[in-house]
DNA sequence: TTTCTAAACGAAAACGTTTTCGAAAATAAC
DNA sequence: GTTATTTTCGAAAACGTTTTCGTTTAGAAA
């Protein structure tokens, strides 16, 4: 149904050859042909073919995208980058979800690579703990770089941030304000981005002589809003004279929040808490939360940029050098949090 | 690179023909040869050209995608049905945003086009009052269904709620548990959702012999948290005794809790409020917020369900009608609203 | 006139698959 | 032994591009 270069060809007496040359611009046609050309191309509607074009060209000009979770507003906002700058580089974009499960991010890999997607980017499952499936995309020379939930072992480019010190960022501002006695809630053992978060407020407590406790740290059996609510109320049955908390996630800060609104233990005078990421409902909810912006949005752009440049550099066989980005988060103070020094 | 027909056919001396045709199951091959094309075939690791294919069957097994936006609890859960039904069926999804605007929505409409999608699935943006780059897009013989924010005039394939009833369910609530002066917050006119959720309200009044009073109607300028606690602090400048309020959104009731907080006005004790759509957020909220739920993963699975339909009709050139699928929404009670009748 | 150059075009291969159709070989029927 | 049928295979076209390379023609140079 559509048009093709033959009708276009056929209709004015020319070669498909140079109907295609024509509307690709080359220079040996005829400025005349050429004019008659584009004009009945576009009153016939010509569209090229894309699967003709992936098929020569070897390109799609698409590229896959898989995320642990889409219901998730780090993770809708880095799609959300993604999807625009590749929107600005005429790339489409592919999304699929792990669930945080280490099988379907594998599947999910070899179904983009069968596709030829032109690159993939990918933020690593909770569940993976083999990266073999990494490997084999990069050994197939298919571009590849991760964002956010990282595997440190793949030698690939990758745009993160560092977690380690915003985490040492939020500690060293509960310290500022006052704080003496500072728990830490955090999620499970596995992924880098807990385990560096952590390492940050332990060390931000050393460098400032806070001794550390261990039994200050909390480790959640899953990042959510029950868990939040369920260890704060545990935090003051164990401990007295807690005066502040660094809480790995924001939903699980803003269910620790509602606990101690519910046990009339004021937040930010008795106790400060502060959050990471800057969830939209952190500005919401009451007291608004002091956190760690993770700048999803720019992660996503910045993603693409990445991958991009490994996708140009591939296409004209030049060597490129794996690029870790590092992009910088901020503190943003709201009303979780209060300095109790004395002035 | 990757291995090809030819190859295999080579390495062991049979033609590219029956190469494929093994590999397709097809009956006039042989079934010792058949073994033996399928075993060397998976020695090369072969997997089809994606693009070959869909060059060849004029199809790509991709969809497309468009809603107005990606950060947004509601459209990033229908997003993640679409995309888990799309991966049973072994469709791939590609997305793209709206932002809102009809010049990016047609845009995209005609990229998605260009890149022969076997369909295509969209959510209206509140800037488009044209309706015939849809058009175009059925003329052209895509499948295409609407899903949440349709075009009435257009006709094709549907997946809605049945917002007027919705909030018909709502109102009639708020006047059950007693509440007799009852505001109700709206977004700006365009969408018909606005629309049909504001005539719910006011048929629900009508029903129950409650006058109707069009000061007690506000038309935000949009549907933010500011916008919600703006009008909230308006209202009671304005009108006394509203103890109800049926709010077009979550995130706006969000903001006139935060409002009647800060005022020292009691929810749900001095007022109630009933949200819509059911957020993440809204179970957060202190009070948690009693809301429409809108079953956003399911209306995702439905769209795609009809969609792949019309793609299998269109594909064996079947006749099919046109589908209006309608989602049931109810009522989830939390603690923004409570009885106020005596018992 | 002949020779050379440049401009303009087209033939054809190639990308890798799918599928039709005819041919060959093997088997069955007679 | 001949004829009919089944089984198995492969040639080839087709999908719609892109791009190389050769050919033609016109004009310039000699």
């Amino acid at each position: 149904m559509p048009t093709t270069l033959k009708e276009i060809a056929e209709k004015i007496n020319v070669s498909v050859s140079t109907v295609s040359k024509a509307l690709k611009d080359y220079a040996d046609v005829n400025p005349e042909t050429k004019k008659l050309i584009l004009k009945t191309a576009k009153e016939m509607n010509y569209k090229p073919n894309s699967f003709a074009v992936n098929l020569r060209t070897k390109e799609s000009k698409t590229i896959g995208l898989i995320v642990p979770e889409i219901v998730h507003h780090f993770f809708s906002s880095v799609i959300k980058g993604i999807i625009a700058q590749a929107e600005k580089k005429g790339y489409l974009v592919i999304i699929l979800q792990s669930n945080e499960s280490y099988e379907l991010e594998k599947k999910q890999l070899e179904l983009l690579q069968n596709k030829r997607v032109d690159g993939i980017l990918v933020s690593i499952a909770n569940g993976t703990s083999k990266f073999d499936h990494f490997k084999e995309v990069i050994d197939n020379d298919t571009p590849l770089v991760m964002f956010d939930k990282i595997a440190k072992i793949i030698d690939c480019s990758k745009v993160i941030i560092d977690d380690r010190k915003a985490a040492y960022e939020a500690t060293k501002y509960l310290i500022e304000i006052g704080c003496k006695k500072i728990a830490h809630f955090r999620g499970p053992l596995l992924p880098q981005n807990s385990i560096d978060r952590f390492l940050g407020y332990k060390k931000a407590l050393e460098d400032f002589n806070i001794p550390y406790d261990s039994k200050l740290v909390y480790v959640l059996n899953d990042v959510s809003f029950e868990e939040g609510k369920y260890y704060a109320k545990k935090l003051v049955e164990e401990h007295k004279n807690v005066d502040g908390i660094f809480v790995n996630t924001d939903l699980v800060a803003i269910g620790a929040i509602t606990a101690f609104n519910e046990m009339n233990i004021k937040v930010p005078e008795d106790i400060s808490i502060v959050g990471f990421s800057n969830w939209f409902m952190s500005t919401v909810v009451s007291p608004s939360l002091t956190t760690i912006n993770q700048p999803g949005f720019k992660m996503g752009k910045e993603a693409f940029k990445v991958l991009y440049k490994e996708i140009k550099a591939k296409k004209k066989n030049e060597k490129f050098r794996y690029k870790k980005v590092v992009l910088d988060t901020d503190l943003i103070v709201r009303n979780s949090t209060k300095s109790i020094l004395k002035s």
